[in-house]
This record gives structure tokens, sequence and C-alpha cells, in this order.
DNA sequence: GGCAAATTGATAAGCCGTTATCAGGTGCGG
DNA sequence: CCGCACCTGATAACGGCTTATCAATTTGCC
């Protein structure tokens, strides 16, 4: 039976905090502060317990571990910043994919990661020295 | 002073003929029949040096191998086939990407990757046992 | 409280793609 | 056709992320 822990709590809220796809090293590192000590062990085991229940979805970005993100949300992309390496959401989805997928292809979904620079990257290379 | 032997020729040969985005290890298979028994280790030096020439072009796929494909492509995209695995070019990129990045953001590039299944795994499934 | 089973943390081990090493082979300028 | 610098192939080593192991701890039902 599937206990309730401590360490398993901190890590479902550390995720609903994070409000952006985030890995385990991250995860570990906001989990922190709500279940002090707890070990990368326990981070990859409760993620792939959540996976499993549909609590959490995969976000995979090449170079880079996967990332994870509440499962219900409703559909959306990712902008991917080439300085800080941090992935955020983007809503809508502008793209007309079918017209895109060759004859006998089955299309069945599709992935658009924005790459650039995130408005806090993008602040600090316009203005090096902050105030 | 780069030399041209019998392996780059191959090499280049083998991922010019591919016509689709290849990993190493496919590249050394299709390089196989015009310089056999080419070890990996070729592979890996001769991509990174043709990267470095500009002459491919990396393809980063999520949950694979780094693929590469010819630098001298126009824009276009990716359908990854979820049966063979294999990546095919698309060609054409409906997208509004502008307006889909966050306020603040600085939007510099994109990747679009359809999934699915390519033409032979899409006939397969319709039938699995052919003629 | 008490106990059995689940959970945890530290760490070893595994996996996979990639790179380094090195002895032997080879292109090519002279 | 000589010789040396470059190239090659086999394989060991590497680096990162992830999983397995296991003793110690904790949860939840009685």
């Amino acid at each position: 039976m599937q206990r309730k822990t401590g360490q398993r709590e901190a890590i479902k809220r550390a995720i609903r905090e994070a409000e952006r796809p985030v890995g385990p090293l991250e995860i570990r590192d906001l989990a922190e502060a709500y279940s002090p000590g707890v070990g990368i062990a326990t981070i990859y085991r409760t993620v792939k317990s959540l996976l499993e229940t549909g609590w959490l979805a995969p976000v995979e970005i090449p170079g880079g571990p996967t990332l994870y993100e509440l499962a219900a949300k409703p559909h959306h992309h990712h902008f991917h910043c080439r300085e800080c390496g941090k992935v955020f959401e983007v809503h809508g989805c502008a793209g007309h994919f079918q017209k895109m997928t060759p004859p006998g292809f089955q299309l069945e979904g599709h992935e658009v990661i924005l790459r650039g620079l995130c408005d806090q990257c993008s602040a600090k290379s316009k203005v090096p020295q902050a105030s």
C-alpha cells in the first residue's frame, strides 16, 4: 500500500510550486525546503510513481535530463532559454501540423520548442551591470 | 593538413545518401558499404570535423543520440516515428511562433517535432501480415 | 505502543553515448 | 619511393543520468 510520507508531499509541493518543468536535481533542491536531506533516489522513485499515476508528465528537452510538469495542464509548448537553461511554458499553439505531414504518415502529436532568452536573461544581457 | 581518406569519403557519401537525419551507428552501417570495417571512433571524429566545417548540422531528438543531416538544407522540421524510431524531414513551417512568445522573452529559433507513424510503419500496422 | 511492510538515504552499480589512448597503417609532399 | 605527420580501429575510459542494493527508519493498522 502506498503510504503518505513527508518526502512525497514535499516533492509534490515542490513540483507544484515550480510552475515550470523541472528536473530531478532541481526538484530535490526545491523539496529541500519542505523535507531537508531528501535523497536523490527518493526523488527518482517518487517521480516514477507519480508518472505512473498520471499526476506528472515528462518533458523531454534535447541535451538535458528529462523534466517533469503537472500532467493536468492544457495543451501548451515550451521555451528553452539558452542562457540559464530553464524551460518555460508557453501558451497557445499556432501551427498547421497536419499540412506538414507527408502523405502516408500518421500524425499523432507534435512538440514545439522555442529557443532564445527568457525575460530575466534577456534583461541581464541588455544591462550587464544592474543598478 | 586534412587528408582525403576513403573513410571520410565513405562517411560523407553515406550521410548524403541517407536523405534523413542519421546517428553515428547508422552512419557506420551505411558507410560500411563503401569502407568495410570502418570504426565507430572514426565516425565520431569525422562527424565532429564535418560539424566544424559547417557541412553537417546536428538534429537533437529527445531520448536518442544526436542525429546529423546536411547543413545545406532550407528551413524544415522533423517527423519522429514512434515505431521504427527514424526521423524524417518535413517541409514547410506553419507556425506563428512570435505570437506564442511571452512578453520579455527573446525568440531566436524554434524546433517542431511531429510524432506518429511513418509511411512504412503505418502500412505495416494496418496490414500486419504482408502478401 | 507494537509490529510488519513500505519507505528512505547513501552509495554502488548500470547504462549509453561519446571521447581518449595508442599501436599500426596510410596519404601525400618532396 | 621515402618518410613523417596524419589517420584509423579497437578498446578502455569517461561523464551524466538513472536504477539497484541494503541497512536503518517510519508509517499505518491492530
